[in-house]
DNA sequence: AAATCCATGTAATTAGTTACATGATTCG
DNA sequence: CGAATCATGTAACTAATTACATGGATTT
């Protein structure tokens, strides 16, 4: 009775992979680049090794395959496409409700706990993470503007063009760092009014 | 050399749980009760069945312990506190950079793909997501009201309070959805702004 | 009478991270 | 000549989810 996974359901992750290579043909090594920095803040963080077995996975699932690229001197490449079947059930996929985000956040957590603390240190860290964020939202400009670029259009581009989505990922990913930075200066500004508290109101 | 994991080391939710205990002593299920709807949204996501063997784990690393609450014709009760050792590793943990979130959100996948399905019935999808962030402020907020009744205070609470932390988080959860909620809306316009184009002038 | 809350756990599985492993090419 | 990039994988482990399991008390 030990149950095994149906091999037919995809995790997330598959069906990131299955976007990705809606757009183009991609090696294993090409998706990875999508899943860390700095485009991993537009659609899904994976290591590489969660990714090579998700598409051996996709595979004998029959919802991508590959086409091995002999090169000398050194392993085959794959690429890899979407099969017609993987293609349907990623377009039933995109219009069905997506799973609730758990909320994960460690900055939660020690603001939380931030009366632990002295304020005035708590608000150092606070003022690194916004500016953290400020950097991420550079990198990720950046990024757009590489789009715009290479596609020659600019943004924002129309609705139905391939790179909406991208586009709007990008408008998201930007808007919720600003989003941190001014929560963040609220934060620093409170903790700093009660750091900066002349000394004998503050308890030792 | 089979690697054991060193017991001293704490996962985010063990100082999740440890943050809880900082405040008040609570048995696992109140503690339970801050990770999941709608307390969720202010913390950390985690099951029932992950924190019993967490508390375990805390208890073996000399972090927290509990003392065997006895009830007639039921379980012992154990209610958990944070030890003195604890605290220390907490205080210090608050002020350490916090790890990256990693990104994981099937919404920003089904966006990606969005130009696979039809614009009105992604801008459907996209509204619903927008009347869900809505109703989660919704909650956000009322818990945030019954916080100030119970302790009768009215936020914000000064940056020392005890509840100080508490509030930043409800601020920052409810700011989040409002920009999600306008990302959406901006969305779901220009998803409509495609589906409402004369017929004649889009692919069938 | 049924559903929900209180209360605590374990088992099985999936998902994600970190480390190990290898080797050519390209850039500074 | 050393570092980074291209390129693909496996092994070991930690974290998280889902399902199983139990049972009294309270609310509808």
């Amino acid at each position: 009775m030990t149950a095994v996974r149906d091999p037919q359901k995809v995790s997330s992750l598959g069906y990131a992979l299955m976007c990705l290579l809606a757009r183009r043909d991609r090696s294993g090594y090409e998706l990875s680049q999508f899943t860390r920095p700095p485009r991993n803040f537009l659609l899904w963080s994976a290591g590489h090794s969660q990714i090579y077995p998700e598409l051996a996975r996709l595979t004998k699932a029959g919802l991508v395959e590959f086409s091995a690229v002999a090169r000398t001197n050194r392993r085959d490449k794959k690429i890899y496409s979407l099969t017609p079947k993987g293609r349907a059930r990623l377009t039933e996929w995109v219009l069905e409700r997506p799973r609730p985000t758990p909320f994960r956040q460690e900055l939660a957590l020690k603001v939380h706990a931030n009366w632990l603390a002295d304020p005035a240190q708590a608000a150092l860290l606070i003022r690194e993470q916004a500016a953290m964020a400020q950097s991420e939202i550079d990198m990720i400009a950046a990024h757009g503007r590489r789009l715009e670029r290479r596609y020659g259009i600019t943004f924002p581009p129309a609705a139905d063009h391939n790179l909406f989505g991208t586009y709007a990922n990008i408008r998201y990913a930007i808007g919720s760092r600003r989003q941190l930075i001014e929560w963040c200066e609220w934060l620093e500004g409170e903790l700093l009014s009660v750091a900066e508290a002349p000394a004998e109101r503050r308890p030792a």
